[in-house]
DNA sequence: ATGTCATGCTGAGCGAAGCGAAGCATCCCG
DNA sequence: CGGGATGCTTCGCTTCGCTCAGCATGACAT
């Protein structure tokens, strides 16, 4: 049955799981599934981060200098890859989350009132 | 170096430009320059639509059917292409600007507190 | 009338990035 | 041992915004 996926998942605009991902990295270490689960989490489950975005944005930003990895053992045990957020990738994260705040309220001054958030 | 170029515009991310158009169209018809300009100017000049994303999408959004398109004549007086929000145009809209809140509502959830826009 | 500029539209081609799906390795447990 | 769960990798597709080049036409100065 179907019917039953009651709350389905926004997909994601492009430009911001680079910004999820940082953010969801300040709070210490993650490798690739955690870092999903939890941006799944803390959205109220309203996004979900597919393997295919989640592991090439991994990369792409380890590439820049912007998160570092390295390999370690996830707590079910397995060999995992584990990301930290390197100085430069805080940085980034500022820069990052400050442009999403200017764009998100160019959007919502076009949207009207009705798009304060509540 | 060119430090001077103060009030750099951002770049939409992928997907909302059809929400701003249509947005737009909300105040009546008008030509693809116009939408353009319109969209600056409610976003206090934080938005920039350039051409070649704009006239892609006005097509997109007339062959899905939201908006519907007749020549006339601008107010320089030039042959303009004028286009008008249909019914579906209007459902449209309400669809997008709906995902849109939900969207950023998420992503501000995740940003934290400090994500509130003043 | 003629050349130049502003206005407005079209189109080709590019690149970035999210998605879906297939696949591999490893560990756990019965 | 064999099946399932966990985790990572990668390929190809699609969408869509951007750059750039180009065309047509009206306005205006000479």
């Amino acid at each position: 049955m179907s019917t039953r996926d009651e709350k389905e998942r926004l997909e994601l605009l492009q430009g911001t799981l680079d910004l999820l991902i940082l953010r969801t990295l300040i709070f210490g270490p993650q490798h690739g599934q955690g870092i999903a689960r939890a941006i799944g989490q803390s959205s109220h489950e309203e996004l979900l981060v597919e393997h295919g975005a989640l592991y090439p944005a991994l990369q792409r930003l380890e590439a820049r200098g912007w998160i570092a990895a390295r390999w370690g053992t996830s707590d079910k045990n397995r060999k995992a890859r584990f990301y930290t957020l390197t100085k430069a990738g805080r940085k980034q994260l500022v820069r990052e989350a400050t442009k999403w705040r200017r764009f998100a309220t160019a959007i919502g001054r076009i949207l009207g009132p009705e798009a304060e958030e509540g």
